[in-house]
DNA sequence: ACAACCTACAACCGATTGGTTGTATATTGG
DNA sequence: CCAATATACAACCAATCGGTTGTAGGTTGT
């Protein structure tokens, strides 16, 4: 997980920085939906939702799978886990120059009261 | 935290999904670092890099401080955990799914072996 | 005072984005 | 077989993005 693959970033944050993949993707993450399901939930052509969805499929969030001649997209909790994690380790770095202040305030006693 | 703004989470999204502002906002968290100083660690101009520390700055994930001729930029780690509880959020909707998947097979033995 | 430095911002450019319409291809039900 | 449905994809468009160079203003040290 240290190994970041910074396109890979770069296309799970993009995807998520529009709030109507975001509201796909908690559709999705809910239970299946066929594209042209979640089409019908959105003021805009089946085209421009179809393009969120695939969006949302090359960054790794949603996979697709053939029933008919229906494509059911069901949301990875994986990936938005990874995303979660990298989060974590940003807030790692903050939290280790804390630790640098503590320790500097620790060490010179003229610093604080 | 339920009342989303979605326009405040698409900056936040967006900021982030740049590689090189990912960098900065790293270095940001571990310790302030003047604008100039950020921009003496990458490949571009300084105005590119200036215009990254504003989109940060813009989506609330850095702040700046004067300090004599100098702005030194610090990363919020308030921001950065507020898009990490989204992200927990969409993964209690998942939580849910899977809860519904659970108890439909409890009540209906048929389903599994 | 003034040269050097730090920052901000405008103007511009090619690439990408988020939307549209239109067309093509599969699959289904009657 | 045929009409309706579901999806995919190309072409196009205005707006935004990530970069550039240039200009201007505030701060510092000598």
């Amino acid at each position: 997980m240290i190994e970041e693959d910074a396109a890979k970033v770069d296309a799970l944050f993009h995807a998520l920085a529009d709030r109507t993949r975001r509201d796909i993707l908690r559709r999705v993450l809910a239970r299946e939906h066929s594209v042209s399901a979640l089409a019908a939930e959105y003021d805009m052509s089946f085209a421009a939702v179809q393009k969120h969805v695939a969006v949302l499929e090359r960054a790794g969030l949603l996979a697709k799978r053939r029933a008919g001649r229906e494509q059911l997209a069901s949301g990875d909790v994986v990936a938005v886990r990874s995303v979660a994690s990298m989060l974590a380790e940003l807030e790692q770095v903050w939290r280790g120059r804390i630790a640098r202040i503590d320790a500097l305030i620790a060490s010179d006693p003229e610093q604080e009261d």
